[in-house]
RNA sequence: GCGGAUAUGGUGUAGUGGUAACAUAGGAGGUUUCCAACCUCUUGUCGCGGGUUCGACUCCCGCUAUCCGCACCA
């Protein structure tokens, strides 16, 4: 209980901080603020900003690997062939009398084997011939049902001529409807992966946690195309010494390394486990304490409809252990979905090891004179004679698909002969999905970064942010403002600025050593301090955050 | 969405039917030869909208937001 009230009291400080030095705040907060919405501020901004391009340089280092951005605003159709239109939402009707509202499914559940499958217009026929009692007030008298979808909506286009659409609730949808383009990109190999950072929308009834659940956030989503028919094969020995946590559907938690996951079939498919090797080391270079991460396989009634198997990555941090990455076998079904819903191919072609010689040898039809012979009834009669045994002799009487009897003459078909050799086929590529939730994972860094725990007690806040994401470089500070140092400091300042990538802040006010602790608190890697033997050498005294050590460098020798 | 609690400078808190205090942070200056020291001056606050009242930050109602349960969601 101690611990509790610890921790709760940690996370309020750490809130606090993170609020009063601009990191994350709560979004239009002078209008009474917005529920789930929330500012990464002048500091959370780069920090986000460098999270971002960490993970994008971290998978684009695999290779074959290509990056994407598309709209967040999307069709209605692109959502409804993805599922999101029916997945995502819920029938809501509300009661007359009382004003309760329900789900329209949940009042039909005794009526209907499976309402939750009916369309809206479906349940509401059913609603209003069943007509339930309201579990709030019996009476029954119901509204007409309603979609309350958790995308939000939008209309493309202005006035009557606007097209429904949504703004998007992850981004995979777009990089799927880019197939095409993609594999042309390729040149047709398998397998590539395109990924892409940005936000995604989903209307939260209830958005809870602060940073945990979002009405926007900050996604980013690997979607890696590969041949089902081919074995992945991934070299796991970068991580043979990495005893990984995991936690497979129903059982104890275990710990091992990701090769002997795959091999004994903990985790189902190579690629799988490739990715939740690569998300661990992200995770890591961005600063998430290995010990507080682990992998949970989704039970197999709570993956969803698509996935083949699915592994979260869950972060342990104020809130408990938190899903912030799902890695998901989708298998085929988002192409397909696409494809079925558009008709257009979106598929890969792949060559057989030895090509299928097919013997060909029937009918078909002689259009030149079947054509006018039969009119309307040529094509009938075409499939009809291809349906035809090659023993079989003309004139005969065929039978059409209708029933129909027509007399066919030998002048009508022509015999087919050919040997026809196949050398691949067209599939539709699986798909193996890594998605990240780039605001959880900044929280849990945060909060795995957050020490206040001082010397002797008092309070000291050090943000201990990896280099590579810490959002300012480097703190330059005059010893004093005056014979020089002032100067020479503010023109450090500057070249560092001007220097690609670097952001330095300038402080002079204060005591040193509150300009130190004010750079810890934002996790300033480094602070530049210009002092007296500055102005004669050159040289500049280089602080270290964690440990406070110090040594002098020359500021030629600083970029 | 339901139930409970809460909302006062940037942050953390006190307080009152007669327009607000403390700490800390911030700015300017001084002092100081490197880790939140000190001195002087200084900026800034009652979530929003109604109602009651001569007067509301305070009482009432509604809304919004935050936190905790439940439900929902992944």
């Amino acid at each position: 209980m101690d611990s509790m009230t610890h921790d709760a009291e940690r996370l309020e400080r750490m809130s606090g901080m993170l609020k009063r030095r601009g990191i994350i705040l709560p979004a239009f907060e002078i209008h009474g603020g917005a529920k789930g919405l929330y500012d990464f501020g002048p500091v959370g901004g780069r920090l986000r900003n460098r999270v971002n391009q960490t993970w994008i340089n971290h998978w684009l280092a695999l290779g074959n690997i290509v990056e994407l951005s598309c709209p967040t605003v999307t069709p209605y159709a692109v959502l409804e062939a993805s599922g999101h239109v029916g997945e995502f939402s819920d029938f809501m009707t509300v009661c007359t009398a009382c004003e309760e509202a329900s789900r329209a499914d949940t009042l039909l559940e005794a009526s209907h084997p499976n309402p939750d499958a009916l369309t809206q217009s479906e349940l509401q026929s059913l609603l209003f011939e069943i007509n339930p009692t309201c579990p709030n007030c019996n009476e029954q008298s119901w509204s007409e049902v309603s979609a309350q979808n958790l995308m939000f909506n939008t209309t493309i286009g202005a006035g009557s001529s606007g097209r429904p659409g949504f703004l998007r609730p992850e981004t995979a949808q777009g990089m799927f409807t880019s197939f095409s383009a993609l594999l042309r990109h390729n040149r047709d190999r398998l397998p590539f992966g395109a990924i892409q950072v940005g936000k995604g929308y989903r209307n939260e009834i209830s958005p809870r946690q602060g940073m945990i659940r979002l009405r926007e956030f900050n996604m980013a989503e690997l979607e890696y195309f590969i041949n089902p028919h081919e074995q992945q094969l991934h070299d796991f020995s970068q991580w043979a010494g990495i005893e990984m946590r995991l936690l497979p559907d129903g059982q104890e938690e275990v710990k091992m390394s990701i090769e002997d996951a795959v091999s004994s079939n903990t985790v189902r498919h190579s690629t799988v486990g490739f990715f939740m090797a690569q998300t661990y080391d992200f995770l890591v270079k961005v600063g998430i304490d290995p010990e507080r991460l682990r992998f949970r396989q989704h039970e197999a009634d709570e993956m969803a409809h698509y996935a083949m198997d699915c592994w979260d990555a869950e972060i342990l941090g104020s809130y408990g252990w938190v899903e912030c990455v799902g890695i998901a076998h989708r298998g085929c079904y988002d192409l397909e979905a696409h494809e079925k819903a558009t008709g257009k191919t979106l598929r890969a072609r792949r060559e057989f090891s030895e090509p299928k010689v097919v013997e060909i040898d029937g009918w078909t039809m002689n259009g030149a004179t079947a054509g006018p012979a039969f009119r309307a009834l040529a094509g009938a009669v075409k499939k009809a004679v291809e349906g035809l045994d090659a023993s079989t002799s003309f004139p005969t009487l065929v039978t059409l698909a209708s029933g129909e009897e027509v007399d066919v003459s030998p002048e009508h078909v022509k015999r087919v002969q050919r040997t026809e050799t196949i050398s691949g086929e067209w599939y539709i590529p699986h798909v193996v999905e890594p998605a990240f939730g780039i605001d959880r994972i900044i929280w849990h860094i945060l909060d795995h970064a957050y020490d206040d725990t001082g010397k002797d007690g008092d309070s000291y806040t050090v943000l201990r942010l990896n280099n590579s994401i810490a959002p300012v470089d480097y703190c330059v500070f005059p010893l004093f403002e005056k014979e020089g140092m002032g100067e020479m400091a503010r023109t450090l300042h500057r070249t560092l600025c001007a220097a690609p990538g670097i952001v330095s802040v300038y402080d002079s006010s204060g005591s040193i050593g509150r300009r130190y602790a004010r750079a810890d608190e934002i996790g300033v890697p480094h602070c530049l301090t210009v002092d007296h033997q500055s102005i004669e050498d050159g040289t500049v005294t280089v602080r270290n955050r964690d440990t406070g050590e110090q040594h002098r460098v020359h500021t030629d020798d600083l970029l």
